[in-house]
DNA sequence: ACGTTATATAAGTAAATACTTATGTAAAAG
DNA sequence: CTTTTACATAAGTATTTACTTATATAACGT
């Protein structure tokens, strides 16, 4: 697939763009996200991954934790997307099916 | 829904792409993008309809023809996606299956 | 008016997508 | 080593999307 195509169809999902808003401000784990969309934790990680595959996010690993944060280099259109989107803070460190 | 994540669900085919690349130069009608996608013409119009609910692309109307072309005023992702097209100029009357 | 041409809409089907539950893996805690 | 915690992967299901064929509409030509 066409790269421009596979971003644009990891973009073009609500749930997937509320974690990009999440993550404007920094790095979120897993455990976070799967609070902020009332999904559950596979399906949080099969978005992220989307995202991941498209070169849209990246990943950290700490201990059993996993922490993901937008990429430094973006395409234009993923930037656009990006400055696009509204900052999300409610979504750090909940604590309440996690403690990362 | 949410305006921007329709805009980009509307952007995120590859046929549809290639109906904007081909508006890139200007209006071009129906019949032209049917050849060109190797698709049915209804198929055609439902993604025009697409690109048109989402605020891509506006409609002209022309005897029994329709002209389509990329909207004037475009936000910022839209303009971002549409700048990263090639413009396609094998699509402006054909003629084979039409005679616009 | 009648038939033809260009496009849109409707209805049905096939394929892609996004969830679910169940299971696997890897690191930390006991 | 065993259990727990955090996450990923697998498999199955439900929803969405993109096509198909059939039909409707609207303008033009005769």
């Amino acid at each position: 697939m066409d790269l421009l195509e596979q971003q644009l169809k990891a973009l073009a999902d609500k749930n997937r763009l509320t974690l990009l808003a999440c993550m404007k401000n920094g790095e979120v784990c897993v455990c976070d996200f799967v609070e902020v969309l009332g999904i559950s934790q596979p399906a949080v990680s099969q978005q992220l991954k989307k995202l991941k595959d498209a070169g849209i996010i990246l990943e950290r690993k700490k201990g059993t934790w996993k922490y993901y944060r937008i990429a430094e280099q973006l395409s234009p259109v993923v930037e656009a997307v990006i400055n696009q989107l509204e900052a999300d803070d409610g979504c750090r460190c909940g604590g309440n099916t996690c403690s990362c």
